[in-house]
DNA sequence: AGCGTCATCCTTTTT
DNA sequence: GGATGACGCT
């Protein structure tokens, strides 16, 4: 009963409770793992069997740091209980049970891309503007209804969301939806939200098929639980039916996942769902001193829909919270690291005492490259992964197509790369043939002669050959040998190998690297089949920190806030505090996105132990643009007796920006309690410049192009892009009327004046 | 067929 | 600033 030592008694009584249902709210910081793993460890010392005891986490690293754990408490027991991700434990399911909702076990599991991909095909086939719509937005349409268990032909049927649907003139997203669905069940292909639509399909229909898993998992422990969405809630509710032994963990403030159908009522109303539900509270927080919890208390205070705790530390008041402005989204990078470089020097602590959180991936670049200027190593997690780059995809393309021929995303990505001779012309005639045939793609490759023409059909039959000669290799050798066959015969390898340029030599290192990784699954002993169908099988739902994280390497960490949930740090640096950043623009529409942004800022606060940093920018390139920013509103809710502030950064000499005048300085300036109230300057519409060449020109306020037809040689013009300029000739015709025009900043430039857009000065 | 150039859209966040 | 798709040239 060691593991009990060391608990505080709210933790103990909640790895005690073994059975019946129980709910752990458990605030930032406040020793969640530990009671996790405790209890896991409880169960198991008091006879459980460790194959009856279910784990779902959120993250698959959250998973392997959890079982190491418990390893070092229970011991190589811990091996045999289930355990990872909604999606990955499911997809284990699933392969096992595939045939009975008719799939193939070996399915191939779309990631977004491929999803989207087929999204964008259908537009394509069946004519659909895509600016209304927009692959992303049907994306999400469809996965939201999928999450929520509305099936295709439920969508079609739903008088609310047709009439939701038709009133925003996408009348068409119930018929795209059913071809998708349609599209995914012939190439074998289940994307994300199959993994649990499915799951759900699988356990209602087959009641033998629940039965059997609710005597197998007879005790579930869902961590994150805040982060459910309906679809997951529904699962885990039929498999604890029979025996209610149930604990859910999580943190209602911590919910940052709405946007991918997370359901924060979940957690709100599971008390209704088990009313002899047990609740423990842990609101210790034993990681970070009293300020930064009181800060982080302040900032959650502003949201409505919480459950009520009292979230506390007994640590150290600790130093007051800096906040620091910037003038760029550059400079921003400049102090964070000289403020890293200073705090490691004067405290004596290492690189990885150090985290930089932000709120989108593509703040990173301007962290990373002032942290290269002054070398301090640093290592990006999340972001795009191994698995995503283009090299990679194009390998696991040709495995995927080699495991399940049905897989039209992954035939379309290789059937031409590396080239040999087969076009769009020639893949849009299989995909053809194969829907008014009413067959898969793959069976209209492998008889090209009865569905195409001579020429093209020849290439097709040597490539449906090839792979074929690939699936006889997968299926006799090991992971590493067919990966390797594939590799070179597929002339994946070639290519990248007679590409010398430096992205090349990259790539062709990363081909390298992917082999190894299945050269060592190969050799791994803990695993009976190693075949390259097995090693496949998890990659679609990993990500980039599951891979080598070695996390000894002494460096600094940058990672969305997103991605750091679960982790902390002793020095936390967070950044871009601004207006339509953070919050995201997307938020400001409803009070709901607003609080999410707010529990999000939350969980950024909550990662630091001992010291944290806030900071924002005035100015920042978005989209190649530069804009001005306003402080963001969470630094307003923030009680100001926390913090300190440090406005000594000054506007680097050289970046002479024609967009901060005296009078945007001296508001941000003022210090005390409304340090970053605005006098509501009237902001001049976002300054927009094309790029950060000393010749952009910045369009005079309101620009608009004037009419143009009755111009003259010698008037003044200005032009949107290349400046103010003077008409030095006209010729041509009525309608294809050329300009040459001498500009100021440019030089001489012939324009089509149908196409130029200029202001007669 | 294949390649290069141009235009457009984009951004949340992740399994 | 970057990725992706359309278009036009060879």
């Amino acid at each position: 009963m060691d593991y009990l030592k060391g608990l505080n008694p709210a933790q103990r009584d909640a790895v005690l409770q073994m059975n019946g249902p129980v709910m752990i709210i458990a605030g930032a910081g406040s020793g969640k793992t530990r009671v996790i793993t405790m209890r896991v460890a409880h169960l198991i010392a008091n006879g459980v069997d460790a194959f009856n005891i279910l784990v779902l986490t959120f993250t698959n690293k959250a998973a392997r740091e959890m079982r190491e754990r418990i390893m070092h408490v229970v011991g190589e027991e811990a091996k045999n209980i289930w355990m990872g991700t909604f999606h990955s434990v499911f997809a284990k399911i699933l392969r096992v049970e595939a045939d009975k909702i008719g799939y193939p076990n070996n399915f191939t599991i779309y990631d977004t891309d491929d999803s989207k991909s087929v999204i964008r095909a259908i537009l394509k086939e069946m004519n659909l503007d895509d600016k209304l719509y927009n692959a992303n937005f049907v994306y999400n349409r469809i996965s939201g209804a999928k999450n929520n268990l509305i099936s295709w032909q439920e969508y079609q049927q739903n008088d609310q969301i047709q009439a939701d649907d038709f009133s925003s003139g996408r009348g068409q997203l119930g018929k795209i939806y059913e071809t998708y669905s349609n599209r995914c069940f012939r190439a074998g292909a289940m994307d994300f939200d199959d993994l649990l639509f499915k799951t759900n399909e699988l356990l209602k229909r087959y009641p033998e098929v629940l039965n059997k898993y609710q005597h197998k998992f007879k005790y579930l422990m869902v961590d994150e639980y805040q982060d459910t969405n309906f679809s997951q809630y529904l699962i885990v509710k039929k498999l604890a039916a029979v025996n209610e032994n149930i604990c859910v963990v999580g943190d209602d403030a911590q919910s940052i996942y709405a946007f991918r159908g997370a359901n924060i009522q979940n957690i709100l109303n599971f008390e209704k769902d088990y009313p002899d539900l047990k609740v423990f509270k842990l609101e210790q927080n034993y990681r970070s001193t009293q300020n930064i919890v009181n800060v982080a208390n302040s900032i959650i205070a502003n949201n409505k829909e919480q459950l009520k705790k009292n979230v506390f530390s007994e640590k150290e008041e600790g130093d007051k919270i800096k906040v620091m402005r910037a003038f760029s989204d550059n400079e921003e990078g400049k102090i964070v690291a000289e403020a890293i470089m200073q705090e490691r020097s004067t405290k004596g602590m290492k690189w990885h005492d150090f985290a930089i959180l932000y709120r989108t991936n593509a703040q990173s670049r301007s962290m990373e490259e002032a942290l290269r200027k002054i070398n301090i190593p640093y290592k990006i997690y999340g972001g795009q992964s191994f698995y995503q780059r283009k090299e990679i995809k194009d390998l696991i393309a040709y495995f995927r197509l080699t495991i399940n021929p049905a897989d039209e995303e992954a035939l379309k990505r290789v059937i031409n790369y590396p080239r040999r001779g087969i076009g769009d012309t020639t893949v849009d005639k299989i995909i053809l043939a194969a829907d008014q045939n009413m067959v898969t793609v793959w069976e209209a490759v492998i008889n090209p002669s009865k569905y195409l023409d001579g020429r093209s059909s020849a290439a097709v039959a040597t490539f449906a050959t090839m792979i074929q000669s690939f699936q006889v290799i997968t299926r006799t050798q090991s992971a590493y040998d067919a990966a390797l066959h594939i590799a070179q015969h597929s002339g994946i390898l070639k290519d990248l190998y007679e590409d010398k340029s430096v992205e090349g030599l990259n790539r062709y290192e990363n081909i390298q690297e992917l082999l190894n990784g299945i050269k060592e699954f190969s050799e791994r002993e803990d695993i009976e089949e190693k075949g390259l169908e097995v090693f496949m099988q998890d990659v679609a739902l990993l990500t980039s920190d599951d891979k080598n994280d070695n996390k000894d390497a002494d460096t600094v960490s940058l990672m969305t806030i997103h991605s750091a949930k679960g982790l902390e740090f002793p020095q936390v640096f967070v950044v871009g505090l601004e207006e339509n950043l953070f919050p995201s623009q997307m938020s400001l529409n409803s009070r709901s996105d607003l609080e999410e942004e707010r529990r999000l800022f939350y969980v950024a606060v909550t990662r630091a132990e001992r010291r944290l940093h806030i900071s924002y920018a005035t100015s920042r390139f978005k989209f190649g643009t530069l804009i001005s920013c306003e402080p963001s509103r969470f630094l307003d809710e923030i009680d100001a007796r926390y913090l300190e502030l440090d406005f000594t950064a000054k506007p680097a000499p050289s970046a002479s920006n024609p967009f901060f005048d005296d009078e945007r300085n001296s508001w941000n300036k003022r210090s005390g309690g409304d340090a970053f109230s605005k006098p509501k300057p009237a902001t001049a519409p976002p300054v927009k410049t094309t790029s950060i060449l000393a010749k952009a020109h910045v369009p005079s306020p309101g620009f608009a192009p004037s009419d143009t037809s009755n111009l003259q040689v010698g008037m003044e013009v200005e032009h949107e892009r290349f400046g103010f300029g003077k008409v030095i000739n006209l010729e041509g015709n009525k309608p294809d009327i050329k300009a040459t025009i001498f500009f100021k900043e440019i030089g001489q430039k012939q324009l089509l004046l149908k196409f130029a857009k200029l202001r007669i000065l």
